[in-house]
DNA sequence: CTCCCGATAT
DNA sequence: ATATCAGGAG
């Protein structure tokens, strides 16, 4: 089965099961927004929504993260790991923001990815998001999904990225990207996949490879 | 490539 | 006990 085929297949399912799928990280603004997909790396969306919601009762403005306390901040955040690092991001970020694009979060790939703690996934969540552009967002769920299909053959996320996007529609990609990493959460986990539930099962190359190796004749 | 890192599921 | 979670920097 080619690719093209096996993508049909999966956006059929998607939207059917996932209708109006939308971002799990709580936020109102592209500042908040950036702040919390910086927070993301490594931890659960859940618990990101928990630190956030009085971390952006703290740090309002793109301002209040510059002029932040590194250690203080370090506390606010450290339930989502990585929390030296992600301190200092923001801290760059938000100065950033100040210092380069009046206070707002920039609009392209380009620009965005200058930003601390900022790289293509990052930025792709912000450009589907807050702007309406196509955005394949390459996280460890669409990157393990899009492998066990096989949709992709690589491993790297920006060949995973620039493989995706020549097969999904470009003005449903940031949708297709939220409902593929909710499938991910919910059937097609990293441990210990429900293949066997799957709707999606007869599509899947690394579910073929395991029924072959399952049954020995 | 390694390091960063707490919380949760298995 | 260990793998994993909307990754990015050096």
């Amino acid at each position: 089965m080619d690719k093209k085929t096996k993508v049909l297949r999966l956006m059929e399912f998607l939207d059917s099961r996932y209708a109006n799928a939308e971002c799990s990280l709580r936020h109102e603004n592209p500042f908040q927004l950036l702040t919390a997909t910086i927070l993301s790396a490594q931890c659960t969306d859940a618990r990101v929504n928990i630190v956030t919601e009085e971390l952006f009762r703290k740090y309002p403005t793109p301002k209040d993260l510059a002029d932040a306390d590194m250690e203080e901040l370090c506390g606010d955040i450290k339930p989502t790991g990585f929390f030296r690092n992600k301190a200092k991001s923001l801290i760059g970020m938000g100065k950033k923001l100040v210092s380069n694009h009046g206070g707002e979060v920039p609009g392209t790939m380009e620009e965005l990815i200058k930003i601390p703690g900022v790289g293509r996934k990052t930025a792709n969540v912000i450009l589907g998001n807050c702007f309406g552009r196509p955005a394949v967002v390459v996280d460890t769920h669409v990157k393990r999904i899009a492998f066990r299909i096989g949709l992709t053959g690589n491993t790297d996320p920006e060949k995973i990225e620039q493989d995706l996007i020549k097969i999904i529609p470009p003005e449903r990609s940031a949708e297709w990207s939220h409902q593929v990493i909710l499938f991910g959460r919910e059937i097609c986990t990293a441990r210990a996949p429900k293949c066997g539930e799957c709707p999606v099962n007869g599509i899947c190359a690394d579910y073929a490879a395991r029924i072959k190796k399952h049954f020995k004749p």
